[in-house]
Order: C-alpha cells, then sequence, then structure tokens
DNA sequence: CGGCGCCATGTAAACGGTTACATTCGCGTC
DNA sequence: GACGCGAATGTAACCGTTTACATGGCGCCG
C-alpha cells in the first residue's frame, strides 16, 4: 500500500503551533487570531491535509452517516425518495448508506442490535417498515436517531402521505364522473413486511363510497401485487366478473399499466368501458394518458432527512411535532377517465 | 445522551483476560484456546458488546465501506445497478454509500480529492461517469479502489455491457424482417456527462446497415434525450419526415413508449405501420408488447460490486483482468417487430 | 534431564483526531 | 503600579480498537 497522508501533526510542525490550535483553526471554532487561522490553513492546504474521518468518529462519536432502511431500493417510490432524501442530507455533509430491507428476517437482523446501529450511524429513517412498537422503544432506548416514513410508531417523528386522502381522491373522482360500480386493484392483503399503505388508501376508497351511499362489492376488490403483471391479472378478473365494475382504482400506475393491458386485450377502451385511476403518476403515466393521484416521494424523502437532521441537531420532538403528515396529494385528471375531450 | 455500550476493556475485566484476548478472540483470529474463546464470547454476550466500528477503522484504516457513484439513483437502470451491487456487497459484510453525481461540477467536487475518498471508503465503483484519463491516474495514484461501469480507464478494472452488440442485435433484428429504412432514437448527443452508451450503440446500428450494405440517412437519427416524452417527439419528428422510416431502434424502453404514444396519436400501429424495438427489457415493455435488447443492470452491478472486492482483498488486476465484458444482452421478441402471429 | 520451540496470553504502543484544563500574555481599571 | 480578566495557545488525556513484541509455561527431543 501506499503512505497515508499527513497528519495533523504535520501540519501543526509546519505552521508552528499546536496540534489543538490546528484543530481549531480548520474547523473555524472561536478564540483563534485570525493571522493564526490563515497561516495553518495556508500550510494545510499546501500539504493538503485533510482531518482523517474515523479518528474524527472515534473523537467526538459522530459519524456523519445516516442509514436509510427501504423495502427495496430499485422500486420506482423508494427510488425516488431515496434520490430525496440523499441530496438533503448531501448538502448538511452527511453520506447516506441505502440498505434493502426485503423481508421479515432482514428486518429482525437489521434492528436487532440497536446498540451497534447507534455507534455505525448518526441517525436512521425507516420506510414503510411498519416495526411493531416495542421494537421501536428499544431502538428509543438505545438512542437511535429514527424517523420513520410511510408509517408511525409512539417514539419517533414521522413523514406520512395521506394515504386515506389519496383513496378518497381517486374514489370519489369516479363517483363524481357518474360512476356507481367501482373495482379496486389493491395490494398484497397479507404482505410480508405488512406495510400500511394498501389498508389506508382501501379506507379511503371505502369512506368516498360510504359518502355518496354506494354499497361496497368485496368481489370488486382483487389484489394486484403492485406489480404490472398482478395488476393485467387483477383486471381479467374484475372484466370476468358477471357484473364487472365500470371504473377501478389501482393503487399504483404499475398496476394501472397491467389493468390498460387487460381492458384492450378484451377489446376495451377506458374510459368508456373502464375507467381506471391509478397512483404515483410516474412518468409513464401521461403517454397512456392515465388519470393518477400523483405523490412525491422525493418531497417525502427530503422532509423525512430534515426531521432527522433537526433530530440530530438536538431538536426535541415536541417542538417539531411527531407526525408530519404532507399535503402532496393531488388528482391529476387525464384521459382514463374524462375522455379525450 | 446516554452512556456508551460496554468497552473491550470491560468484556477483558469480566471474563478475565487482557484486551487482546478479547480482540482476538472475538475477531476468530488463531492462537487462542478454545476454553478461553468460549468463556470470552459468552461474556461478549452477556454485556451485549460489539466493537465500534469507529475505533476498529482507526487501528485498521479499513472502513468496510464502499461508495458507489451514479448519475442519479432513480433512473431505471442505475437503481437496479445499485441494488444488485448492494446485495453483493452486503454478503461480504460492506455497507453502500450510494452517491448521486448528476453534473460534471459534481463530478469534479466528488473526484477532488482522492486522497480523502481513500480515506472514506474502501472502494468505489463509478458508474457511467466517464471520467479523464488524468483523473483515474490521480485515484490510482491515491490508492483508491476503483471499479468502473459502463466506461473503462487504463488502470481500473471495469465491468461493460456490450453496447455495440446491443445496437447490432437491434438492428439487424430489424433488417432480418425486412427493414430497410431504420430510424434511431438516440440520447443526448451532448450530454454533460458524455457517457458513452449512445456512440457505442450507434456504431452498433452502423455496423449492422453496413454488413447488409444499407446508407445510414443522417435523417433518421433523433435525440430523445433518454425519456419517454423525449422519445415521444423524436418519433414525431421522424413520422413528419417526407420519406419517414418503416422501422425504429430506440435506444431505451422509455423512450420506446413514447414512440409507442407518437405512433398511435399519428393513428398508425405497430409493427405494421413503424415497427419499433427498445432496449432494457423494462418492467412496462411486455404490457404493450414492445420488442427489446435485455440488459441486466442487477447483475451488472453484482458484477462490479466482486470485481470491487477482489481488489480490495489485494487480488491483482492482472489476475482478473482488466475489462470484464458481460454477456447478458438478449433480443426479446415481441408484437412491436414480429406481429402478434 | 536440559534446552528448544511453540502456543496462549499479556503489555503497551500505535491509529489520528478532539477537547477539558492549564498557561501565558496584553490591556484596562482602580 | 498591582490586579483581574479574557483571548490565544499549549499540554495531555481520551475515544476504543488492533497488533507488534514480550513473556511464561509446557511438551518433546536428543
Amino acid at each position: 500500500m501506499r503512505a497515508r497522508g499527513p497528519s495533523i501533526e504535520d501540519v501543526a510542525l509546519e505552521a508552528g503551533v499546536s496540534v489543538a490550535t490546528v484543530s481549531r483553526a480548520l474547523r473555524g471554532l472561536p478564540n483563534v487570531a485570525e493571522a493564526t487561522r490563515a497561516r495553518v490553513e495556508e500550510v494545510a492546504a499546501r500539504l493538503d491535509y485533510r482531518a482523517d474521518p474515523s479518528a474524527a468518529r472515534l473523537a467526538t462519536g459522530r459519524t456523519q452517516l445516516v442509514e436509510i432502511a427501504t423495502p427495496t431500493v430499485d422500486g420506482w417510490y423508494f427510488s425516488r425518495f431515496l434520490a430525496g432524501a440523499i441530496d438533503q442530507l448531501m448538502s448538511s455533509g452527511y453520506e447516506t448508506i441505502a440498505r434493502p430491507v426485503e423481508s421479515p428476517e432482514e428486518r429482525e437482523e437489521f434492528l436487532a442490535d440497536p446498540t451497534q446501529l447507534k455507534k455505525r450511524v448518526d441517525g436512521v429513517i425507516l420506510v414503510d417498515l411498519n416495526i411493531p412498537e416495542d421494537v421501536a422503544t428499544q431502538l428509543h432506548g438505545a438512542g437511535v436517531n429514527t424517523v420513520t416514513a410511510g408509517f408511525s410508531t409512539q417514539r419517533f417523528p414521522s413523514v406520512l402521505i395521506d394515504d386515506v386522502r389519496v383513496g378518497h381522491l381517486a374514489t370519489s373522482h369516479l363517483i363524481e364522473l357518474g360512476h356507481r360500480r367501482i373495482g379496486l386493484i389493491s395490494g398484497e392483503p397479507n404482505h410480508p413486511l405488512a406495510f400500511s399503505v394498501p389498508g389506508l388508501r382501501l379506507a379511503g376508497y371505502s369512506a368516498a363510497m360510504g359518502e355518496h351511499g354506494l354499497m361496497i362489492d368485496p368481489l370488486l376488490e382483487q389484489s394486484g401485487r403492485f406489480t404490472a403483471q398482478g395488476g393485467r391479472i387483477a383486471m381479467e378478473r374484475l372484466l370476468a366478473l358477471p357484473d364487472p365494475p365500470t371504473a377501478v382504482f389501482a393503487m399504483s400506475d404499475e398496476m394501472a399499466f397491467g389493468a390498460w393491458r387487460a381492458i384492450n386485450d378484451a377489446g376495451l377502451r377506458w374510459p368508456d368501458d373502464v375507467a381506471v385511476v391509478g397512483v404515483d403518476d410516474h412518468e409513464l403515466a401521461e403517454m397512456v394518458d392515465l388519470t393518477t393521484v400523483r405523490l412525491s416521494p422525493r418531497a417525502l424523502g427530503a422532509a423525512a432527512a430534515q426531521r432527522l437532521l433537526d433530530l440530530i441537531d438536538g431538536e426535541s420532538v415536541a417542538t417539531t411535532g411527531l407526525a408530519a403528515r404532507l399535503d402532496v396529494v393531488e388528482l391529476v385528471p387525464r384521459a382514463s377517465t374524462i375522455g379525450s375531450g
């Protein structure tokens, strides 16, 4: 291997001061004469000196590292959440460790050791992991700075999308257009990670239906597993019903794409034969003129990151409030429901 | 804050041995009596002791951290690359820092300080960043373990998709179907990061055309900026040509979706009016029956990670070879070129 | 039976910073 | 002119590991 770079001592020697002064000067601490600071900075620059982060970490106990755990790293939603969070964290000088947690086992493994976690990173963002309250208590007890996204606990700040509103928005849009028999393409009913999104959107759907005195036919709910292929199959089932729906609320755009395909295969067209509304505002939604409820996972990620930064800076939860419900959902009407006219 | 956890000294005291023995026992080093090891492990478990990674890093100079720099973190391709790489790295006990590098400025900033980089992480994977050779030399000089993906340098191992073959595969497929006038929806001609993918795929296209004695009409190349919207506009332009192509090679599926939209808007259909082949095998390609050249960014990411691990373990580049061209590209014929029969 | 070597363990010096506390110096005040 | 105080700097302990080197004990070989 190669020789290590210059140490703080080299700088101190060269600048004719003590290491303490170098440390103070370079970090912008007060009580350093301007002349001294300038000289130290000059020397540091000349020697191309940088503080070794590992040493700084050991001394201060802060890592400048944050870990973000998401069910996957390459999903449409999660990758955008990550992007937003990383942006925010980087601008505050933190690096981000991406940590996929795909199964309950991985989740246990990840959370099994809060003490270690606390030593590894300055904070953690848990996205759609729905941890039980007692695990949250453990984390809290170990002093791990934590923010949750997509679900909430009683101990940590959280950022949430108002998923009930998502369901309500989509459904009442369809109702207002005159639809009475509205199908539902939902998520895995018993997903291993049991994330709460499907349930909440379903609640919004039910509420909207109830408000208009419409009955909910359990036959009209089909799981699409949040994939295009799943959405396609779900739609095929709905269309095969003796009394098929005239409109469908798909809980994600990807599933709505599958629905689109099934509708086409059946020789039908939207919105006339079946109207469809999705969720996300996927880049490709516009290509098929899919009405959708736009989410902003990037904004959510950025908000989660900001709350974590506040937490790390010692902002008490009391001042920031526990759960922040972001008002970023918005209906984007397109031809899949309102026709092209 | 809370009290720190137990230190190695606490364990040593409790187990009645020295810290050195504890360290050796817990890390599975040789020359520790089995009885001693067992006792130390028991005590460590009882006290819930874990070595502080920061301290270990300082002492060993290894961080168990890898950084992956990609143009974005939420693109279809890059997020999957990341997922594959993270998987691989995790199974070897490394954590992964995700680092978006969206502009040349950010690239400079990221690479400006190889010394610091070397201290921060054990290795780096650069994806589609096309760094100049002299920067590579600097990195190499600083001793930063580096693997490049999607481009190559003279100093570091790289993993590559055979993008010439991608272009060739797509184009000759179209030629074999009888097409003679083949359009091209390519990437940004002068992308700020100047990544090499478009050029290589273009080369494959040109080669295939040449092999069959077909002329290349520069009017038939339009940039689609690798977005659906861009692909749509590009296709509109192609269709507006006095002598429009009978087939189009789009360099990504997302652009092909846009092309699909433009074709529909023009009242045409694929494959009869215009055949289209894309690249990626996006999840949604199947939904529109898009013929495509399947890539496996996950596999590429995993391969890159493995090469980096080899590098970190001191495997010499000589034994592994410099550039690995992964043979993962594969034509997936669907109805957008071959009809439904 | 003495010496040699090897195995298990201990001692203590790194690793490269941060920071509590001590020290020095200059200056204004009474 | 002595005193006190604050600003600038230095000294050295500390953060929690790893690891080179020293030590001691025991078995084996000649």
